[in-house]
RNA sequence: GGAGGCGUGGCAGAGUGGUCGAAUGCACUGGUCUUGAAAACCAGCAUACUUAACGGUAUCGGGGGUUCGAAUCCCUCCGCCUCCGCCA
């Protein structure tokens, strides 16, 4: 959520910038929004106004009803039933105008950061940077979806049976390669610094917000109707939550934090052959890092956790490039956005397995998530985080990059301590 | 699931209808003193909104109510503790 003062003080330029992110009709909410504000207010101050005569009287009757002033008393009481009623008045137009306000700020997205390339699609994404694998093949590479079925390690009819499209079961050597690859991931994350949190699967309604993924994305996560929750979509919902509500102290930052949690994605409008085999999911596994940093750091610590995701695609071997996201294309809460993508040479074309996003203060002020700065004045802080990395896209990598004339699969050999074989098959 | 108790500032802990945003202690910050430190003493020390400023308003787990006035009374939700039941 965008911080009003900011709208307040540099409107032009906050027009401009979500004009940039595709905003239809910026200027018009962001005047919507001044005047909600505005309204706002001045009813306040009415209302304040109001409240404050009303303790004085108070006050008053206080004191004469302790000198025995009985009929004073009774007198002063008789003229707040007027401000009474005034008060209620104006506390219920605050409400309202509060409420109007507070929706038309939850649907403005982030402002992108001036490094950000303004454009519509993906197409105009920039390619930051490709390293210089390359896999080729003496035999036609088949699609990760025949290699799971061939040497049985994943059934996705049978999961179907289970649940249904999207879940689909791992086993045997498929169960025990997304095991080393969580493991390793999370030796990798301890390794770097960052703290493993087991966050709950399941968040309630106010984490939902505090992250961002309330009110709009509402139909894109699995709601468990009778207690009001919600299954997570990604661990940076729990994990950036933790501290929602909370004043940091400079020294305690930054917060630097990882975990491995299933995510559960209802992927609705979601269909066709790009959605096959593991390329799009109801649930998946994944391993998320967090940071919850001074703002003046920001910007580094993107750079930092973005080399840190591209050091384990490099160790794994894979083919990759990294992309900074376009205006258009970046999320609705991210202010700067890098992607990478995996090369599939089977399937011929880049898998997206990691996105990495810097959040300014867009969550921390929806979660009320602050630290007290050398001035000794509270400030919001700003959050990251970015996969590192999704499972069934790094699986179906490894299948079609890694897979042998004969048939088998090569595990990559950082992962063999974890698997325990060198080939699938 | 049943019965009872409790939820106050960073922590501990007073306060049961009237200058209570809240005693006191500890912690923390600044100052005096000291060669330095400790001790002692003095001062400060929640958050948010609002105002050009003085100031004002709200918040004692959350929400609602009673009252001129609520941390204090009532309702409700949430959480914690104790006992019983059940259970991995």
């Amino acid at each position: 959520m965008l911080e009003i003062q900011k709208i307040r003080q540099e409107t032009a330029d906050v027009v401009q910038r979500l004009t940039d992110k595709k905003v239809k009709d910026a200027e018009e909410k962001v005047t919507q929004i001044l005047e909600a504000d505005n309204e706002r207010r001045e009813w306040l101050i009415k209302l304040e106004q109001n409240r404050a005569e009303m303790n004085k009287i108070a006050k008053s009757i206080g004191q004469l009803m302790k000198s025995g002033q009985k009929e004073a008393a009774e007198a002063a009481k008789a003229q707040t039933a007027q401000i009474k009623a005034d008060i209620k008045e104006y506390e219920e137009k605050v409400r309202l105008v509060e409420e109007k306000t507070q929706e038309l700020l939850y649907s403005l997205p982030n402002l992108p950061h001036s490094s950000v390339p303004v454009g519509d699609h993906a197409e105009d994404n920039e390619t930051i940077y490709q390293n210089d694998v390359k896999v080729e093949f003496s035999f036609k590479p088949q699609p990760h979806w025949e290699l799971a079925k061939k040497h049985d390690i994943i059934d996705w009819e049978r999961g179907v049976k289970l649940t249904g499209a999207g879940f689909p079961v791992y086993k045997g050597q498929g169960a025990r390669l997304q095991r080393a690859l969580i493991t390793f991931f999370l030796d990798q994350a301890a390794e770097a610094g960052y703290t493993e949190i087991q966050p709950p699967l399941i968040i309630n309604e106010t984490s939902g917000y505090g992250t961002g993924q309330l009110p709009d994305k509402d139909g894109q996560m699995y709601h468990i109707g009778r207690d009001g929750f919600y299954l997570i979509p990604t661990a940076e919902v729990p994990i950036t939550n933790l501290f929602r509500n909370e004043i940091l102290k400079a020294d305690q930052l930054p917060q630097k934090m990882c975990g491995y949690t299933p995510c559960f994605r209802r992927e609705a409008g979601s269909y066709g052959a790009h959605v096959k085999g593991l390329n799009r999911l109801h649930q998946f596994d994944k391993v998320e890092l967090v940071q919850i940093v001074h703002p003046e750091k920001s910007y580094e610590v993107l750079e930092q956790m973005t080399s840190y995701v591209e050091r384990l695609l490099t160790q794994l071997g894979m083919p990759f490039r990294r992309l900074l996201l376009c205006t258009g294309d970046s999320s609705f809460t991210s202010a700067k956005t890098f992607d990478l993508e995996v090369f599939s040479a089977a399937q011929e074309r880049w898998l997206e397995v990691s996105s990495i996003s810097n959040f300014e203060t867009y969550q921390s002020n929806r979660l009320k998530l602050r630290f007290r700065g050398e001035d000794k004045k509270t400030h919001l802080v700003h959050t990251l985080n970015g996969s590192a990395l999704a499972l069934p896209r790094i699986v179906a990598s490894i299948l079609e990059n890694n897979q042998l004339e004969d048939g088998r699969i090569a595990v990559p050999e950082v992962l063999r301590p974890y698997t325990g074989f060198e080939f699938i098959g």
